[in-house]
DNA sequence: TCTATATACATAAGACTTTCAGGTATCCTC
DNA sequence: GAGGATACCTGAAAGTCTTATGTATATAGA
């Protein structure tokens, strides 16, 4: 059976929107499509969260977007990453690694009884 | 020279303090000077989340307290796991465990360009 | 034709956790 | 006696998320 999606870590919305922009450039519906099928439903991006993050993320200018027309023939904003935008992806990349690896340090030590 | 340290992302706290205190019983103070020594300074966690997070804790019973002496003589407040408190970490390594992959699966696609 | 679902955008209210700043007090060292 | 470490606490502000709601079009099925 199907375990439930997980919550969003405050915080971690952004890396994964820059990384998903990163393999191309989509509409903001795409992008929670493709974070919910890559990771198998574990994240399931609500909307509320979503498209707040992309207009802070153009409001920083690290990525933009025009509108256009997807294959289906529909209106859509597209956004792709912008060059400041793939340094950021790299920075919060490296962040979110460093994260993990001190999580690890916590988490791995051992626990009394 | 040192990097600065981490900020902590939402919703990861209360994990690091359960897995501090399964280690061994600890006053506040304690909780945060592990964490700092165990990850090398990368995790320095506030005073206004971390006695917060504590009370949070001990009112959803995962763990309680009691006012003692210190080595040095001087009063804290100290905090151990409860059963429930032990339950809990284990969901919650679980959980993190699946985010770091879920996040994995994400940010391994390969980038385009 | 009607209905439900998927596509596609957006905002508002509320909850929650964090950072930053401030406050109290004791003890030890220089 | 000044400064720093120890030990607790709180409040204001910032920020991000969930949930709920709204608009609109397209498509598939009954």
């Amino acid at each position: 059976m199907a375990e439930r999606s997980l919550e969003l870590l405050k915080g971690t919305l952004d890396v994964l929107i820059l990384k998903t922009l990163s393999t191309a450039p989509m509409h903001g519906y795409g992008v929670s499509r493709w974070l919910r099928e890559t990771t198998g439903e574990d994240f399931k991006v609500e909307e509320g969260a979503l498209y707040p993050a992309l207009r802070r993320l153009e409001k920083k200018g690290l990525v933009e977007s025009e509108w256009g027309e997807t294959d289906t023939g529909r209106e859509a904003k597209f956004y792709r990453l912008t060059a400041q935008g793939r340094g950021a992806l790299e920075t919060e990349l490296r962040t979110w690694h460093r994260y993990v690896q001190a999580m690890g340090k916590v988490l791995g030590a051992p626990s009394r009884g």
